[in-house]
DNA sequence: TGATATCTTGATAATGATTCTCAAGTTCAA
DNA sequence: TTGAACTTGAGAATCATTATCAAGATATCA
């Protein structure tokens, strides 16, 4: 099931962009939004499959990228090369704190940061678009 | 050439960790020291070359992860999936600002987003090892 | 409602960076 | 000098992600 909030972001998206809707686009949505944190595409496939059988992995690809140019997806690039993806909809932005460990992602903000990465961009003449913030160490759980 | 500094700290590392020292390792260390910043690993590899016809891509890879692993080069994930290396020797730690345009990477230090991120680690147990953060957005050049 | 142009999809091949394998070559402590 | 252990190079293998393309779905306009 999916708020029709998120039915709607997608679909006006598609609109403004030219483009069509689809069950398969809806499904994919519905995982990503309702799936744990930080999947993989590989898990997302999966996780559709199972709503729509015959899914291939193509369209999982296409669609997260699209759900990402929606603004209702973003993608996470790790440290062991896979990308993992989570639902951003109107979420607040956060950035990640990654135990090198045991894997462990905990979500982490600070607003103090964030006010400082926009003075950098400006400071740089930069326009701002978006950035990635990725600290590692040894968890508490890992750490004895 | 090498500084006497950089071929110590790679034979301390090697002596350290039982390794063996090499002609290759010597090579791509000095490509990584002298050569531009944030190099993909062909790029080194075919710098390398120059400097030592016949050495394969294997071991341009293995000594990367090797020179990381004894602080001396440090990798950078990037956006489009390519991994670029610098040297690290004793350097200041710096972040990314990246053109989303024309790929344009400009070095930045922000010491009280260091302190910051170092509190991060704290509150949340974690014992800090190291950190990425890259701001994407659109250069001064590419803007208009 | 139907025709049509356009967009999507799924299967599969292709890509491309990185890693693995293994026989032959080096290094270095004794 | 010798031998155990580490390295190397060539090429095959991996594996996530993309491209291709014919067949299917969607939406627009008459």
């Amino acid at each position: 099931m999916l708020d029709e909030k998120d039915k709607s972001a997608l679909h006006d998206f598609l609109l403004r962009e030219g483009l069509k809707f689809s069950a398969q686009r809806l499904k994919v949505l519905e995982v990503v939004r309702r799936g744990a944190r930080h999947l993989t595409a590989g898990e997302i496939y999966k996780h559709t499959q199972a709503k729509y059988p015959g899914i291939g992995y193509a369209t999982i690809y296409r669609t997260l990228r699209l759900l990402c140019q929606a603004g209702l997806c973003v993608e996470l690039k790790c440290e062991d090369g896979v990308c993992r993806y989570e639902y951003a909809g109107g979420a607040v932005h956060h950035d990640h704190l990654i135990c090198t460990k045991c894997g462990r992602i905990v979500e982490v903000v600070d607003p103090e940061i964030e006010r400082l990465q926009e003075r950098l961009f400006k400071v740089n003449g930069f326009l701002p678009q978006r950035h990635r913030m990725e600290l590692y160490g040894i968890c508490n759980r890992c750490k004895k």
